[in-house]
DNA sequence: ACACCCATAGACCACCCTGGTCAACTAAGG
DNA sequence: CCTTAGTTGACCAGGGTGGTCTATGGGTGT
């Protein structure tokens, strides 16, 4: 695909977003070259000239996404922080930074995982695997679980815990969706965010343990 | 619709399920009537016999739908229970009692909360509205809130704990796809719900106020 | 001025699937 | 034997599919 890359900046980017937004949105079957030509503002021939196929196209994108995820999110997160909530935090807020700069890369990864019928080349197959991982990891190593209570399964307690944040989360897209995502103002939701995970802290972790 | 009504029971169950899992997989424009009326046995002359159109259809389940969730669920769930976290135990009891006898019904209305672009007749709107505010009152009304904590927002705690609660039952989905709903041992999943259930009350309730 | 070349657009292709119709058939009841 | 209601699947026009190909620019080198 050296054809592709070759492009202006500008214009990549304009064809990888709308590619990724329509499979995101409509997962690999169901999504159309026609509306993705479209949005991307180019002519029909041109995605086949870059990429050779649908499925080329798609496979492209899935390396290209996991190519930021590692290195422009995996990479920045601080693993040292041994407080798991906090690095919940921490990993919100630079998910938060690459999505302003990469919009629909998450959604894409987001789509590709939930529905995860097709059966990819071994190679993006390892490194799915291997991101997983990697993600994994990011999570749980290095967290110090002295901090929880003693009578509650620290286990339980990780699984209780990203729960709550997915489902603030969740309830933020809907609570947002419509709006123009420039000057919605983000801190009075992180403000909000941080006072669920001041919860979290209060009720999860030993008394005493739970300030900043 | 009389039509339909006249028929045998058992099939027009087989008609209801086939239609009620491919709107729900698919959402309203997706979803192929070739496929349900393939699905149901039937030919395809007797759905648009029976209904006169696609839509015709997809109302007539919401409707259907409504009156289940309506008369089969929330009729069946006791309010008198003021403790949050027993009241929501009990509510996935019935759930789960229902969905075994109306399998598709949760899908089916879940996609259509979800995906709410369509517009409704004015009656059917109407129902809809109801049955939320029902639902709303299911939750939280008559609600003890002094066995919470004093010191965390009660209204956020019952948000974290219904994230919990959903994260815990979409996890459970993703374990057990693909397994046949027969026999599997559903019991050791609810004794893992409850231990979920007894963290929350630990994390979330005063001490000494956590017990059954 | 000409020839070459590649980037580009979009008309076009064969194919597939769609919601919906309809003529033909069956079976029951009088 | 006629009527009537239930039932089927071939059929329809329309629209969308991934992919191709021809025609057109516009540059560059000569």
């Amino acid at each position: 695909m050296e054809k592709f890359e070759n492009l202006e900046m500008d214009k990549q980017q304009k064809i990888l977003e709308s590619a990724m937004k329509e499979f995101a949105e409509k997962g690999f079957e169901q999504a159309s070259t026609n509306r993705i030509v479209k949005e991307a503002g180019i002519g029909k021939g041109m995605l086949f000239y870059y990429f050779n196929s649908k499925r080329d196209l798609y496979e492209y994108l899935l390396a290209y996404c996991m190519d930021i995820v590692v290195n422009e999110y995996f990479q920045l997160v601080d693993t040292s922080e041994a407080d798991f909530i906090e690095r919940l935090r921490h990993t919100a807020e630079v998910k938060m930074e690459v999505q302003a700069k990469h919009k629909y890369v998450f959604n894409f990864m987001g789509t590709f995982m939930l529905k995860k019928e097709e059966d990819l080349p071994a190679h993006l197959q390892k490194r799915y695997e291997e991101l997983y991982r990697l993600g994994n990891a990011l999570l749980y190593e290095g967290i110090d679980t002295s901090l929880f209570r003693n009578d509650i399964d620290t286990e339980k307690a990780f699984k209780l815990i990203r729960w709550s944040i997915e489902g603030y989360q969740n309830e933020l897209l809907v609570r947002l969706e419509g709006q123009k995502m420039t000057e919605i103002d983000l801190d009075v939701y992180w403000q909000e965010f941080y006072e669920y995970l001041d919860i979290l802290k209060k009720s999860f972790y030993k008394e005493g343990e739970s300030g900043r």
